[in-house]
DNA sequence: ACCTGAACACCGTTCAAGT
DNA sequence: ACCTGAACACCGTTCAAGT
């Protein structure tokens, strides 16, 4: 069911999937849905969990910059998937495994845990904003004559790693 | 009507804020907004560039952290004001007000505009997910055991700032 | 244990028609 | 130029009742 929740948020997107359609997906009735979840946000918060299941174990041999593409990927893997996670967050059902990847990354608890819980912001906060700019323009709802604003994506995600990779090597220096 | 829009998000959360409830505000038919904006996203928008005319002019001799807690305390400033100027960020609307302004303190153009974009795209995550997590607190859908989510969100926030900061520093120095 | 059927209180959007 | 009235095709959720 959650399966079946995933590959439809890929196929229509997030503001498609309803729990009308994922009910007719199944061959069953709207109402049987809330035998197993007691309302949309805890089935999102499931399928928010599976998205970031494809993040590695947290593996302090890993650089930040490693364990932030694997984040990302993670998020990119599915349409949305990063206004999935951001819209469940606050119930911290899942998360927690992408952060503590970060954390041994950064190499240490203690006072890298802020460090990380910013960088997974960021990471989230790109990716969202990514995903709605390849949405707008498969709508065609952009400036045609405007450059494709996801080629310099990858710079801008770049960018934010190498902040947050100097932050922890100065760390590490002293 | 724009006015309006943004007084009712903070009253009743961007979940809530319905066309039609709007309408019923303004004493009005749901379909007379259709005159004044051709959809739902397209009022969005405007509120979303309104929410961030509180964000100062580009001004060089503002440092990175000045300027973020700036566009930070903008989008606070509106109850899920990061949400709304992330769903309608594609379009591009406002948005590069913000980005200018960290351009600027960012010390230059050319080289740091992908760190630019990585920071804002840093803040909007961040405050995004502050959000998030002031509005499952107030509705109580979180652990009461919990320690309060928002208590450490000062921390997180200057920690990505000091990032950004670092790295502009290191490249100044250059 | 798991699902149906029917209802409740909503949505965004369109469009002829009014003034 | 600006708004109404009525409709269309949807929502999430609840709850008695079925098996």
């Amino acid at each position: 069911m959650v399966e079946c929740a995933l590959r439809l948020l890929d196929e229509v997107g997030l503001p498609d999937l309803s729990m009308r359609r994922l009910a007719s997906e199944l061959d069953v009735q709207p109402s049987a849905l809330y035998w197993h979840f007691v309302n949309k946000q805890s089935l999102l918060a499931a399928v928010a969990d599976r998205i970031l299941d494809a993040v590695p174990e947290p593996d302090a041999d890993w650089t930040v910059a490693a364990t932030a593409r694997a984040i990302r990927d993670a998020l990119l893997a599915y349409r949305d998937g990063a206004e999935v996670v951001m819209s469940t967050y606050a119930l911290r059902l899942g998360a927690r495994r992408a952060q503590a990847a970060l954390v041994a990354s950064l190499g240490g608890a203690g006072t890298d845990a802020a460090t990380a819980d910013a960088a997974f912001e960021f990471i989230l906060g790109h990716v969202t904003l990514l995903q709605q700019r390849m949405h707008a323009q498969s709508i065609g709802a952009v400036d045609a004559d405007a450059a494709d604003p996801t080629a310099n994506a990858d710079e801008v995600f770049e960018a934010g790693v190498a902040a947050f990779a100097a932050l922890s090597a100065s760390r590490r220096r002293v």
